[in-house]
DNA sequence: ACGCTGATGAAG
DNA sequence: TTCATCAGCGTT
């Protein structure tokens, strides 16, 4: 369980090598499930579960980044597997995606939400809450737990202060698919995943409409 | 339901 | 140079 894993033991694993992330889109976002994303911090780690993502794949997704063609913002997502793509969004808030597939095929997967593992009381102080459930139950809040900002744009999450780690396998009976949420075209794909029960799930809002 | 906030990219 | 839009969040 969760509360039985070491930060010490974590950070020695191996991150989630580049082929992993060389696949089709929304596999890696059901495989991301389960697994740690490490944020090493002026020395300290601040460890989370990956708990909800979603995928974006490629210049026919309406909804992706990509889907007019390849920008200054958005180029990180047409070159290798394995980075970092983050950008700042709403004019406060930055969200973390895992750059998938081949070069030149921009595609990647969000990640929503995280249950806290480890330097929780350092994810406390930067979202300036003591609520350990607010703290990264959504793409905005974890990259605000974690000091997630466009200078991790381009990061190696294969190796570098933010990394990805394999997790226990996931039950499968856990896996939930939705639409993505937050999005206005594209919302016929059920390519959000998310574990059941999971308190640090994040939900939508209501009335997005016009 | 609303306001905050500013980068982004398309249009002119 | 304007303008609408935006993969969110906190408060009302």
């Amino acid at each position: 369980m969760t509360a039985a894993v070491q930060p010490k033991s974590l950070s020695a694993i191996d991150p989630l090598p580049r082929e992993f992330y060389l696949r089709p889109t929304v596999d890696v976002a059901r495989d991301l499930l389960g697994c740690y994303l490490v944020r090493r911090l002026e020395g300290e780690l601040l460890i989370g579960q990956i708990v909800e993502t979603e995928a974006y794949v490629g210049e026919g997704d309406p909804a992706c980044h990509a889907a007019r063609g390849k920008t200054p913002r958005n180029a990180v997502m047409y070159g290798p597997p394995g980075h970092a793509y983050v950008y700042f969004i709403y004019g406060m808030y930055h969200c973390l995606n895992a750059v998938t597939e081949r070069e030149g095929f921009p595609a990647a997967v969000l990640i929503r939400a995280l249950e806290p593992v480890f330097g929780v009381e350092t994810m406390k102080r930067l979202r300036h809450t003591r609520n350990v459930e607010n703290l990264t139950n959504g793409p905005g809040k974890l990259c605000q737990a974690m000091a997630i900002d466009r200078r991790l744009n381009g990061a190696d999450l294969c190796g570098s202060d933010l990394t990805i780690v394999p997790g226990h396998p996931v039950d499968l009976s856990r896996i939930r698919a939705t639409s993505r949420i937050g999005i206005r075209k594209g919302t016929e794909h059920l390519w959000r995943f998310f574990l059941a029960n999971s308190p640090w799930v994040s939900h939508p809002r209501l009335s997005r409409s016009s």
